[in-house]
DNA sequence: CCGGATCGAGTAACCGGTTTCTAGCAGTCC
DNA sequence: GGACTGCTAGAAACCGGTTACTCGATCCGG
């Protein structure tokens, strides 16, 4: 019968019902100016008899503001858009901001449409796109701002990047203290520019001090990835081997251990990215921690001050955090 | 100067550098009836000139809809949770819809209020609440329709749940097979509702078949509970644990490892969640696996069902899969 | 006791779209 | 040639809020 019953309750009715005009209910609503407390009192009674609670997305229109933002990333499943994610989510939501997320599922050709669309929903952008090229990214950035890359680097643009090759260079001065001077790297897909860094930095490393000599093994980033080229890395003569993340260190301890090699008996084998996991693995991993939550939240700091109309602050860089663990030890020379 | 090249064009705008009227732009940009070609020409021209895209927030409002929903999870960090996330963000963008996350950090005195502000912004909302008292959920479920709940029943509302005591079911026929008549079984949190099945399941299948005894140990749903509680374990005399989730179980065996206590020479143990992490521990993990994924997706044909107006088609439980791995073997006497 | 400042609440414009209704025009049929 | 039909595109109402502006009433000092 009676449908408006079932249907939410507009400003209209509340007002109506409590015999004022559309502007006082909104006041009291929001708890503007001054009504007076007799009016007041009808208008929240009239608005609790009927359900009314005020429609987001019409006050979005009429401020100009959603008080959300989206992170698009290319995958979920990769724990460290997860951790993101959640220290987003996080710092947005103590602010009274939602979070919308899209996801690209790897498919760079549709990411940037899904960023603009996500971006006409909501005030700003976090924005972790590996894989898109820069001359896309020039151009798309400028439609997302308010933006926050992560991981890109882009003039004008601020961004929070993990400092891999920081990272890769304590890996390496941890593995040559220990004695190792024939490191093998188990290389990240080729179109990763995190894999770029990794491999740049132990370029340079070997290059530049000639203390150890550097062999790559194209691999992958998932286990199976590590799995598969564990025989590759006994066979190389290495004595320690880097891999591209924490990921594939499993998968080649995992391998190592089936083909009996012992680690870190004869390889020593250091992961990247501190997952949850690499704690609880035989033998623990070493591994370079990502503070990826604390990422998270400082890309809603960032975004929020641009929000407020400062000026993106600018951008930063996070080194990752040495953890010396089981999986690597000294060499047997050593 | 001039601010408007900045900010993003209106329709307005568009209509009047195009010299039609704003219902024929946005009759073209919604290629909606029949326009003259060549007033539809001119109307794409001045769009792509001003760089023009419909404002979401604007269509939201007419329209009526948002094509946008909410999942509502108390913690993001739960490997259950992201994998529905997954696969409801996947299902629902082939549909052209946005998700729209919210996180109550286990705070369950805030997920109501969180609950009605996320569905207020879009279309339908995906529960997850596995501690909100059934009578708040009852008073929260109509205001949150269309709603499906994820792991909680409720009369008249869609949910999918896991079947979790036929998971536990399955878990202890494998043991009684294995030879194993005294099982130990790592609760997970009291307020759990989850925990509330298995353990429901338990104590029926020990009572009903009087086929095994029964032991409970408090402990939790973290690595660190499983960790904690290896020592009783170890002397309870149970020759089998029955761990609430993989992570207990994780922890369990390793404490059980540094204790020199050998899994599954001494003591069996089973996880339960089948975590990503479960294939790749020593021994892997005997686990019941829930398809979470599924889960996530099913969340979504669900929700569009209850958008398209067809009403909720009941609900569904998921039987965990059965995996069988090396944490689990015949009893010593067996 | 009067004029101006203050305050509270209503009117109406606005946010940026969509859609119903209608006017105008061309084409068709008798 | 006039009436009827069929289309196209514009005018205007609407979605549900917010807020600048306005107006009347009260309060105050002179």
């Amino acid at each position: 019968m009676d449908q408006n019953a079932r249907v939410s309750a507009n400003i209209k009715l509340v007002a109506e019902a409590a015999g004022v005009s559309r502007a006082t209910v909104s006041r009291v609503m929001n708890g503007r100016s001054t009504v007076a407390p007799e009016l007041a009192e009808r208008v929240l009674a009239a608005a609790s008899a009927l359900d009314y609670a005020p429609s987001q997305v019409a006050r979005s229109l009429a401020l100009g503001r959603t008080s959300t933002i989206a992170l698009i990333v290319p995958d979920l499943s990769n724990p460290m858009f997860q951790d993101v994610l959640r220290g987003l989510s996080q710092a947005a939501g103590e602010d009274g901001h939602r979070l919308l997320i899209a996801e690209s599922n790897e498919h760079v050709e549709d990411e940037e449409v899904l960023a603009l669309e996500a971006r006409r929903r909501c005030d700003g952008v976090v924005l972790a796109s590996p894989r898109l090229p820069t001359a896309d990214l020039e151009r798309l950035a400028p439609q997302l701002a308010p933006l926050v890359l992560i991981n890109r680097k882009l003039p004008g643009v601020p961004s929070l990047s993990v400092d891999y090759a920081a990272g890769i260079q304590d890996l390496v001065a941890h593995l040559l203290s220990l004695g190792h001077r024939r490191i093998v790297y188990l290389a990240g897909p080729p179109a990763s520019t995190s894999n770029r860094d990794r491999l740049d930095a132990l370029l340079r490393l070997s290059q530049e001090g000639r203390e150890f000599e550097l062999i790559q093994v194209a691999c992958g980033a998932m286990f199976e990835n590590g799995h598969a080229v564990a025989g590759g890395v006994a066979a190389s003569g290495a004595t320690a081997a880097v891999a591209y993340n924490d990921m594939v260190a499993f998968g080649a301890l995992s391998g190592l251990h089936e083909l009996g090699v012992s680690v870190p008996g004869q390889i020593s084998i250091t992961g990247f990215d501190d997952i949850p996991f690499a704690r609880f693995t035989t033998p623990p991993l070493t591994s370079a921690a990502v503070p990826r939550n604390t990422l998270g939240r400082r890309a809603w700091e960032q975004l929020r001050s641009q929000l407020d109309g400062h000026d993106g602050g600018g951008s930063a860089d996070f080194r990752p955090r040495l953890l010396v663990r089981g999986s690597t030890g000294r060499t047997a020379e050593g």
